[in-house]
DNA sequence: CCTTATATAGAACGACCTTTATATCTTAAA
DNA sequence: TTTAAGATATAAAGGTCGTTCTATATAAGG
């Protein structure tokens, strides 16, 4: 048994406070009562608070990748639709309330050079996973491309958090296909 | 005297700290030393931090509609694409890390509806503020060439935090002209 | 059986937080 | 000159925070 029991625990309930009420907004005493688990049972599997929250960073990355991956490969056409779609899904079930990473890098500029690298290196991940796929595509500005997609990708989970996952999507995949089908 | 200087330095050194590092990662001693001046002086102008946060909050919108009207008014031809534009001058001079008004949103989510409310009330003004320019324009779809535009400025504020303004200022134009100029 | 890892409850630590209280000082208008 | 408001310094209350400590319990593996 690699990973027990308790530290899941920990690490769910980490995960969902830390998104609903930011990082600074939640105690451990809420994590520990939420997991139901004794406080020396998060310092054996975590060091610190803020240890905690670069696992649950990780975490939350991994989860991300794991849905967008499934997602994608199931329409292989056109790519980058899809990737706003799926986007769009994972936004509908997981994060209904704004960016988790981009909170993390605002929280903790200048104070925790750890949590912000791995919240930047999430972002820069996904900036090159949209390089990747347009450089198959074969565009001649396909840097480009991958950044307007980044862009949207951006501006739709900000735009969840005001107006619902659903209207957000519904107008990041009208402007995906005008930046596909548009002449550069 | 309306304002007393005093005031004015306590909601400027709060509007600075709190978007540096986040609402609750600031204290009020810190404001209290940046801004010069004694605790009751702070507590005789505000009731509480979260009425300060409020009156920041409220500060930031007035700063950046006069930021954007002054910038608007100059060019009157291509109104959406000026607005992107003067949008990312915000960003270069006051913006560089984040959005105040959507960590408001997500921070005080559930717990301070007054704040909430202030932030959610700003960006449904920007939303407004689209729809009244593409109703001017005459499009058929106005409104949802303002949401298109939300989206943009959402997401270039994102992509402000992970590559500076002024490449991120650079990629929404482009998005922006692909959107002005195409098909509907 | 013994060891080791993992878990438990509960108290306590010092640091920091927001807020209130008290008492003094400056200043400008009435 | 009197008065009232604004600002000051200092202290402390009352709470929460992250973290550590102690001492005990359980269960699996060698």
């Amino acid at each position: 048994m690699n990973t027990s029991v308790k530290k899941v625990a920990l690490l769910n309930a980490a995960e969902r406070l830390f998104y609903e009420h930011g990082f600074r907004g939640v105690g451990l005493k809420q994590i520990i009562r939420e997991a139901d688990v004794a406080t020396m049972t998060l310092y054996n599997h975590f060091s610190s608070k803020e240890h905690l929250v670069e696992e649950v960073l990780k975490q939350r990355e991994e989860r991300y990748w794991s849905y967008l991956d499934a997602l994608v490969q199931e329409e292989y056409e056109t790519p980058f639709l899809f990737a706003v779609k799926a986007h769009g899904k994972w936004l509908e079930e997981e994060s209904y309330q704004g960016d988790m990473f981009l909170r993390a890098i605002e929280d903790y500029a200048g104070t925790n050079n750890d949590i912000e690298n791995i919240a930047r290196s999430h972002k820069s991940r996904l900036l090159r996973y949209f390089q990747t796929l347009a450089k198959r595509i074969g565009e001649d500005n396909s840097n480009d491309l991958a950044h307007y997609f980044t862009l949207l990708l951006e501006g739709t989970t900000s735009m969840t958090t005001l107006m619902g996952a659903e209207k957000a999507t519904e107008y990041s995949m009208a402007m995906a296909k005008k930046i596909v089908y548009s002449p550069s």
